[in-house]
This record gives C-alpha cells, structure tokens and sequence, in this order.
DNA sequence: TTAGGGTTAG
C-alpha cells in the first residue's frame, strides 16, 4: 500500500516539476495543472522509470515505507505506545480511583441542577404567520450583497439606539448653533469640548473617538459626520488621517457592514490621504472569507484603495479566504498564477490543505514536492496539515511515519496540533489507551505544549467508548499541570453526556458548572444539548432552550435551528416545525435537505392541504426544496380542493 | 490580523 503510494508520488514528481506557481522550474504549459496532468500521468509502469528524481519526503518515505513499515515500525510503535510498568500500575490506579470519584462528583452536581424549566407556549420568537414579516432585504438569503453572491446579512445592520443616539440629543440640547453634528457616547470630554470651543477636531481626535466606540453603525456615522465647530472654518474639509480610514473599514469589515465598507473604501480610493498598508487589504480579504463570499475577495485583492504591488502576504490571505469558501484547488491555482507573486511556505500550506480536502492527498503531495524542488523548507505547519489530512483519511501508520519523518529529516518537532490530530485519530479507531500514551510522550516534549484541546479530546473518547469513569481523573491530572478547563473541555463534557450517555440533565449539570467556572456556553454548548434533547423526544425541552439562547447571551446558529426542525418532524410536530422554519427563513437560515424532505412527507401524510401549501410556497421562496419534492407534494395537492389556489401562487412564484 | 488541532450536524 505504502510502496504503491510511494510510487505514485514518485511518478508524479516529474509533473510537480512543470510547475503549478510562477517561477516554478518546467516552461511545458500542457503540464501546468497538477490536476490535469498527474491524471494524464497515471501509469504506475511509466512511474516507475523516473524513480531517481523523488523528494526528500519521498525517498524518506520509500525508504521508511522499506525499512520501518514493514519490519521495525510495529516495534518502534510498540516501544513509544509502551509506558514503563510503574507508569502502567499508576495509570491503572489512578483510573479506578477515579471512577468512584467521579460518579460521587456527577450525582452531587446532577442533583443540585434543577432540568430544564418546563416548556411554555412559545408566542414570543416564533410568532404565528399574521405577525411574521416577510424576509425583507437584510436578510433574505438570496440577496444580492456587493459581490453579487448570495448573502445573509447579519441582523447588526440595523442601527441600534443606544448611548449615541442620547449623546446627540443632549449635545444637540447644549448648543445646536456651535456643533452640527454631536460628539458620540465614545468621545471624551476633551474631544468634545475641542468640537463645542470651537477647537480643531482633527483626525487625531477622530481616531481616538473611533478607537472606543464599540457600535460600528455609530462609527460610521461619526466618520462620516466628525464634530465641526460653527466657529471653526466650515470651507475646509476635514482631513481624515489613514489611521481613521483604517479604523472605520476595520470596524466594518468585523461587523459585515459590507456596503458600507465598500463605500468608504471608494472614499479612501479617491481621496489624498496616504494609501493604506496591505494589513488593512489583508483584514477586508479575511472578512469576506469569513463571510463566505469568494467573489468579494477576489475584487477586493484588487481594489485600487490599495496601492500595487501585491506582497504574498496578501496572495496568501485571498487564498485563506477562497479555501475557507470551499473554492476548488484548481481554482486556488490559477488565482496564484495570475497573481504573478512567488509563493512561499505559507502559500503551499494553503494549497496543500485545499488539495488533500478537496482533491486528494497525492495532489497534496505533488505540491509538497514541487515546494521542496522551489527550495521552500516546510514547516511545522507544512506537516501537521499533512499529518491532520492523513488522520482524517484514517491512514495512522503514515501520519505517525510523518511525525518521524519530520524529526529526523526536517529537524522539526512535532507541536500540538500534530499530537492532535494524531490522538484525534487514535480516538476515533477506538485505540484511547494509545492517545493517552502519545499525550504522556507530548508532556514530556518541550516544544509541544499540553494544552486544553489534548484533554478535551481524550475527554471525548473516553465517553465513546463507555470509560466516562477516568474522566474526572484526567481533568484532575489537567488541573495539576496548571490547565484551565476551557469551553471546548466542558462541550466535551456535555457531548459525553448528551450523545453517548443520553443523560440531558448531566449535561445541564455540566452547562451549569461550565457557567459557574466563568466560561460562556456558545453554539456548540447549546446545539449539543438541543440535539441530545431532541434524539430523546424533547422537543418541547430544546425549543425552551433554543428561545433561551439569546437572553444567555448566544443566538442560535444554522445548526440548532436545524436541529430543532429535524427533532420537531422526527417527533410528527409539523405545526411547530413550520414556525421553527418560518423564523430560519426570517433569518436567513435555510434547513437541510432532508429535513425538508422529512417536512414535506411528513405534512403531506397529515393531509392538511392547507399546511402542505404554505409550506411549499415557503420552502420555494428560500429555494429550499428539490424537484422530487416539489413533484411528490405538488401532485398530492392538486387531487385536493385547493387546486386553484395553488396554482396562481406557483405562477406568482419566482424559483431562482 | 498570511498557514495548522481539539468540542456540535451534515
């Protein structure tokens, strides 16, 4: 397997070389396509004779693949999974302790939690249809945002009323005469008397104003309206510095107020103010990757704001950006050769990652070749992306062959996100015992630190395997290496609990313990209990929760919506999951694919034509619904009495 | 805020 493998990457290595970057050795542009052309070279004979050019990772994996696969890796495997016997007899020790403690720990906990209060009519965030406002412009999903993409637009985009707005009425009271546009909430005193004495209020001030303003509608509206004096020249234009520039695009390009950041960014491209630095491009970038809109990236990698040339420090954000919106890798490729930028390592980790997720781990590969051939030195990250590819591609045995490969070719120690995803791969084949012992081999290493993550992990596994008893133990031994129980520790926890333990109230136990440590619950918290709730039947239990989530401080996200949907139809509750569905569509939010199949059957079962209509219309509004669907639910209706009805809705609709 | 892991669903 390994020797196949291996001879594949050496076949490849010859296409690596015809170069996917600028600059890369091999002018043959039929060969420019890693993709493309390792598929055209795919001949493991014709591979096979060009077996002198392979890489150092190669050579050191065809000649571990030889010597230690085959022979000696079983023994070197056993010698660092194979604790010393007093080690063994403390291990065991320590876990049968620790069962009887934490049981004691769970029930004492369990019992001073009181279950989710019960469920009341829900009337105030799922209100019925005659109070439900169509989705308007902010939030339909197929808006149409700058990049002409499909957008949601967070609720943020409506303006609050806050301290700003009480700031201006009271300044407007003081002297309208001397200040035409009032000083914010965020200004200080000093700042705001400069505006009312009829001092400068220069970008300086403006900066500082912007710097502490925490609503960015409420900056915008300062930087667009600084505090002029009426005593002060009104013919002068005030003169934003590129520090204020910087700060209002920043604080928008956060909150997603994308029109607005792209208006202030056509002001900075026509103004005289100095251009900005590239971190600022790199910020607008990332904000649009976050926001999934790949398109938006693109333009803005190019916008004429930011003076030219383009470094690599922003080809490498446009590719973080495109990757995190699942663009292809051939795609990521030609986005560098256009760029015309030599790449560098940080480039072909984002490559390599976008390769072995969306293509294979041999294209990532070929990379790997072609970024040592460049005379790139991988990095730590080079290797734990490959070690984490490998793990999810269940290949342990050459993810562990990485990790040596790393030490003894690259001279690179293993940090913690190798022994991550090395243990998160030992955990998922069920092999705990082993994770543990590679988090003891990382505790004795001084570049990997043990943090939070290791445990959660292990937290996490052993509840999957029915060892929730060690769990306490190993918190406890977490807690005496000085680390904190974090939020990711305690979703462990609840996770446990909810899905392997099906124990909602120990998991609430956790939630409130979690709470009490000083660490906020957020989404994931909460769709693992809305999820744990709904399998038992509780539907009515998550939907409390669900309408709880923002007074705690944590709105709910696609996820527990469509938990919540599924869990409602799961339990037959067509009419509540119709309200559930009809606030996602509010909010932008559209429900799975099968979801909605279970939806539609499920109401159609029912025979209430009236429901079944509504839903259709609904679910064609957001583009939700597949074309089986709608000609299983369109050609139930049709047989009932609303026949007409439907049909002039259907002609109304417009099905993008 | 140029790159990587660990807790939720699919």
């Amino acid at each position: 397997m390994t020797s196949q493998r291996t001879a594949l990457l050496i076949c490849s290595r010859r296409t690596a070389l015809m170069g996917l970057m600028p600059g890369a050795a091999g002018p043959d542009p039929e060969e420019a396509d890693p993709v493309a052309s390792s598929t055209r070279h795919s001949d493991p004979m014709r591979c096979r004779m060009d077996s002198t050019s392979s890489s150092a990772w190669s050579q050191a994996t065809r000649k571990s693949s030889q010597r230690c696969l085959k022979a000696s890796s079983a023994a070197s495997v056993a010698a660092v999974f194979s604790p010393p016997a007093c080690a063994r007899a403390s291990t065991t020790a320590a876990a049968a302790a620790t069962n009887s403690s934490y049981a004691a720990l769970r029930s004492s906990t369990v019992a001073s939690i009181p279950p989710p209060p019960p469920r009341k009519r829900r009337r105030s965030s799922l209100s019925d249809d005659s109070n439900r406002i169509a989705p308007n412009s902010t939030t339909t999903p197929s808006q149409a945002g700058p990049s002409g993409e499909n957008m949601r637009w967070p609720n943020r985009m409506g303006i609050r009323m806050g301290l700003h707005s009480i700031s201006c009425i009271w300044a407007r009271a003081q002297g309208p005469e001397l200040v035409s546009y009032s000083a914010t909430a965020s200004m200080t005193s000093e700042e705001f008397q400069a505006a009312m004495a009829g001092k400068k209020f220069s970008s300086y001030h403006l900066a500082a104003a912007l710097r502490r303003e925490l609503d960015p509608a409420a900056a915008l509206r300062l930087f667009l309206n600084p505090p002029t004096s009426a005593t002060a020249p009104s013919s002068a234009p005030f003169r934003y510095s590129l520090r204020c520039y910087d700060l209002i695009i920043s604080k928008l390009a956060a909150a997603r107020l994308f029109p607005a950041m792209e208006s202030v960014l056509s002001r900075l491209a026509s103004s005289s103010a100095p251009r900005p630095r590239e971190q600022l491009l790199c910020r607008v970038i990332s904000a649009y990757g976050r926001a999934r809109l790949p398109a938006a990236a693109r333009r803005a990698f190019a916008h004429p704001a930011f003076p030219e040339p383009r470094t690599v420090r922003a080809l490498n954000t446009l590719l973080h950006a495109l990757l995190a919106c699942r663009t292809p890798l051939h795609d990521l490729l030609a986005v560098c050769r256009d760029a015309r930028i030599p790449p560098d390592a940080c480039t072909y980790n984002i490559l390599m990652r976008a390769a072995a997720a969306s293509v294979s781990l041999e294209h990532a590969r070929l990379l790997f070749d072609e970024m040592l051939h460049r005379g790139i030195a991988p990095t730590v990250v080079t290797f734990s992306t490959f070690v984490a590819a490998l793990c999810d591609a269940g290949q342990l045995e050459d993810a562990f062959e990485l990790k040596g490969v790393m030490v003894r070719q690259y001279k690179l120690s293993p940090n913690a996100y190798v022994y991550a995803s090395l243990m998160k791969g030992l955990c998922e084949q069920g092999d705990v015992d082993a994770a543990v012992r590679l988090k003891e081999e990382m505790a004795g290493s001084a570049e990997a630190v043990l943090d939070s993550g290791v445990y959660a992990t292990l937290v996490r596994a052993l509840f999957r395997v029915g060892r929730k008893g060690e769990v306490t133990g190993l918190l406890e031994e977490m807690k005496g290496r000085g680390i904190v129980a974090d939020r990711v520790v305690y979703n462990a926890m609840i996770a446990g609990f909810c899905e392997d333990e099906r124990d909602p109230s120990a998991a609430f136990a956790v939630l409130d313990d979690m709470k009490k440590s000083g660490n906020k619950a957020d989404a994931v918290t909460y769709n693992t209990l809305v999820a744990g709730l709904c399998k038992l039947g509780r539907w009515p239990d998550a939907a409390e929760l669900v309408e709880d989530m923002p007074r705690q401080g944590c709105s709910p996200d696609v996820v527990t919506y469509r938990m919540l949907f599924d869990g409602m139809c799961a339990a037959g509750e067509f009419l509540e999951a119709d309200q559930v569905f009809n606030e996602m569509v509010f909010k932008g939010f559209a429900p799975s694919k099968d979801g909605v199949r279970k939806f539609v059957q499920g109401v159609e079962r029912g025979g209430d034509v009236a429901l079944l209509e509504l839903v259709l219309c609904r679910l064609a509004k957001v583009n939700a619904l597949e074309s089986s669907g709608w000609e299983k639910a369109v050609s139930g209706v049709l047989n009932g009495p609303s026949k007409l009805r439907l049909e002039k809705q259907l002609d109304s609709l417009q099905i993008a």
